[in-house]
DNA sequence: TTGAGAATGCAACTGATTATCATTAGCTTT
DNA sequence: AAAGCTAATGATAATCAGTTGCATTCTCAA
C-alpha cells in the first residue's frame, strides 16, 4: 500500500508535502504517466503543486532508483514504479496503449547477444510497435 | 556509389543544392548522425545549408524511407540510411559508440511475441546497453 | 527563358525539461 | 516548543531540439 513512500523514506530523504503527493499519484498509477499527467494527478492531493517540483522530483526518484523512465518516442518522458517485475513493451499503435509483457527466452538472449558482442548487459530496451491481428 | 542520391531522384522529387549535400554528407557517414552532426557535415560542402533545411529534409527523407531515425535516448534523434540491411542496436556505454547486430532467433522471437499477444508486429526496437567486458 | 510552385534561409516560435533565485518548510539541536 | 541550518518549493526565465511563417531564391517543365 505505502510501498513507494516507504521505501522512499528508506533512502533517508526529506519528505514534504509535494513528494508524498507525487508518490501516491504515481502509485495510485497503473498506467505508464508522463511528468505533466503526474502532476495533474498529484494536484488532487496537493493543489498548490508546481511542475518544476514534479520534473525535479522524477529526475530525484529516477536517480535513486524507485521509478523508471521510459521514451516511448511521443516526445514526453513517462514514468513507472521501478522493480515491480522484469517486463518489456508492447505499444498498441491503434490506441497508444501500453502492454507489459515478460519472455524468459527474450531475457535470455539479450544476456547472450551482448555476451557475443563482447559486452556486459548493463540496460536493454525492447519495444515492440503492433497493432491488433484482425484474423 | 551514389546509391542514395539515385534512390532520391527515384521518387520524383526536386533535386537541390541543399538536398544534394545532404545525401552526401549521409552517404559519407558509417554511424549514426544526429541532424547537427549531419548540418556540419553537410555544410562542407554546401556552406550555405541552414540547419532548418536540414531537419526539413531529414524529416523528408524519413517520410519517403530513405533513411530511418533513432532515439537512443540522449534527446536529439539519430539518422541511418534505410533498409541496408536489418539489424538492432548496442550502444557501448563507455563510449557512446553504436554497434549494430543481426540475430534471427531475436526477429523471430519479437514477431512471436506480438503474435501471442494478439498483434501484428508493425515496429519494434532493440537496444542493448553495455560496458565492454573485462573478462 | 520564363513562370509557377517548391525549397531555402532566417528568425520567431513550440513544447518539454532544466536552472535560477527568493521564499518556505523539514528536521535537528537545544 | 523554539531556533537555525539547509534542502525543497513555486514562479519564472532559460535552454534545447525541432518546427513554422514568410519573404526571397531556385527548380524544372513548358
Amino acid at each position: 500500500m505505502q510501498r513507494l513512500e516507504e521505501k522512499y523514506l528508506e533512502k533517508g530523504l526529506r519528505m514534504t508535502t509535494a513528494r508524498r503527493a507525487i508518490l501516491q499519484a504515481l502509485q495510485a498509477s497503473d498506467d505508464h504517466p508522463d511528468a505533466l499527467t503526474l502532476h495533474v494527478r498529484a494536484q488532487a492531493i496537493d493543489p498548490t503543486l508546481a511542475q518544476a517540483t514534479v520534473y525535479r522530483t522524477m529526475r530525484l526518484l529516477e536517480e535513486i532508483g524507485l521509478v523508471e523512465k521510459h521514451d516511448f518516442g511521443n516526445g514526453r518522458a513517462r514514468y513507472e514504479e521501478a522493480g515491480k517485475d522484469q517486463h518489456d513493451h508492447l505499444i498498441n499503435l491503434a490506441t497508444g496503449e501500453i502492454l507489459e509483457f515478460h519472455d524468459e527466452a527474450l531475457e535470455a538472449l539479450k544476456v547472450q547477444i551482448a555476451d557475443r558482442l563482447g559486452f556486459d548487459l548493463k540496460d536493454h530496451r525492447v519495444e515492440l510497435y503492433g497493432v491488433p491481428k484482425v484474423k
